[in-house]
RNA sequence: UCAGUUGGCUGGAUGGCCGCUAUCAUUUGCGUGGUAGAGGAAAGUCCGGGCUCCGAGGAGACAGGAUGCCGGAUAACGUCCGGCGAGGGUGACCUUAGGGAAAGUGCCACAGAAAGGAUACCGCCCUGCUUUAUGCAGGGUAAGGGUGAAAGGGUGCGGUAAGGGCGCACCGCGUUUUUGGUAACAAAGGCGGCUUGGUAAACCCCAUCCGGAGCAAGACCAAAUAGGGGCAGCGCGAAACAGCGUUGGCGCAAGCCUUCACUGCUUUCAGAUCCGUCUUUUGAUUGACUGCCCGGGUUGGUUGCAUGAGAUGUCUGGUAACAGCCAUCCUAGAUGAAUGGUCAUCGCCCUACCGAUAUAAUGUCGGCAGGGUACAAAACCCGGCUUACAGGCCAACUGAUAUU
RNA sequence: GCACCCUUCGUCUAGCGGCUUAGGACUCUGCCCUUUCACGGCAGCAACACGGGUUCAAAUCCCGUAGGGUGCA
């Protein structure tokens, strides 16, 4: 068993795009996604956030951001596997909608992010 | 009390749990604790500066751009303050790109007779002919009609054949004098009889200002790739010695000291950025170095980077913008980008309902429910401008109504 | 962050300050033609991003705002 160590950050586009046609959960206020990290090490798992300009303006892009973060804080132990990356990606409705909901949308999309969905089999 | 004008301030509070960035202390270390942490617009990037690099001898000119009543403030400004003119409002007050149209050029569509050296369609008047009703011809007019955004001063009286600055009064315009004011300008008087329509956010003229690019500027370090290609790198000796001549001085003379020029298979140093090689001597060339360009690679870190035209307060000068003295204080520094997430309670606003109360309209207080609680995120730093903003507060002033 | 550019029918575009009720092509709608469709012909709908200002007059000139787009290590 591989103790993983504190969640970090992903920031270079490289990561995002490598990470874009990974397999995804989409709930109605963000989008998870989730793959292996390429070699980054086996006990680390890496967290990205991206808010684009749909989502509103400087302060409600930050917001987004932020709720993110929260959400991460609160769920990645035990429900996020090392060695892989995840990116969340904002939807419009994240800065309005109450928190309770965002919290059940974040653990049923780390539950099912990682089983591939029938479509995506060849 | 209602309506309004101007200027300024503020931009929810408390607590629990979980977190971020910087820094300090402590700890072998994991970590723990303390402190600080977005705005009035941080925004748009519309102006002006600091700072950095490039260019340039100082400086100026052409082109291009900007500004434009007067005086002041300022590091500077297209900003601000005070005043003037014009326009609007009952008023407090507001708006104002507001130099030059007799330096020149252009334009003024359509309509209209005529659109800038005025002109004459309908009219009005006079004369002549025909005739007594009009018509025709010639002339005088610009009051009236009509067109137009604009018709070559306006109104009134006199005068006239009808009219007309033809004459007069007032207003306007031009010019001039005096007075007030630093000035823009204002007031009063004289003169001219009117000659000169608008447009410069059309070209233009005048005055003033502006070199270009921007912190992704610039500097340093590390790593990686490559160990590439091209161009350029400013020269035309100096000294010593010897010989011969020569200038000056000392000396009877020999000679000694001294100045300058020429010559030398002479010596030393230099010589083209450096080293080497060739040749025979001021040439050639390989390589290295430096600079620029091309090509290739990297997409990291540090610095610039927060003590500054700095903030607060008292006082002084000034109508004010602002300036000065003194005292105190240090107040964000991120880089997929921190300064928060969530829950609870309270506050504030709006709407509906209920109750009480004073009523001319309606307002005030209490309770309960629902909804809302703005605009907006530093990115090198300042001074402005513009735009966005739920609401709340303060001060001064104006108008109307009522009462005393 | 900094430096710039552009907005005209649904689309692509013309447009000296007045001659314009903003022109053309494609599209769309209706009618004619054809047995029918296509082609063709005729007619119609449809736009100056927004707000101020200058001017007698603004799509055009000036200022501001909004929305798009481009470049720079």
């Amino acid at each position: 068993m591989i103790t993983p160590k504190q969640p970090q950050t992903l920031k270079n586009r490289k990561d995002f795009l490598r990470l874009r046609h990974s397999s995804k959960w989409v709930t109605p206020n963000f989008i998870l996604q989730a793959g292996g990290n390429g070699g980054a090490g086996e006990d680390v798992i890496r967290f990205g956030y991206t808010a684009s300009k749909k989502v509103g303006n400087a302060v409600a892009r930050n917001r987004a951001k932020r709720r993110m973060r929260a959400l991460v804080r609160l769920y990645w132990s035990g429900l996020a596997r090392p060695g892989h990356d995840y990116v969340l990606i904002a939807r419009p409705k994240i800065v309005q909608v109450s928190f309770d909901i965002l919290e059940k949308d974040m653990e049923k999309a780390l539950k099912h992010v990682h089983k591939p969905r029938r479509k995506d089999r060849k």
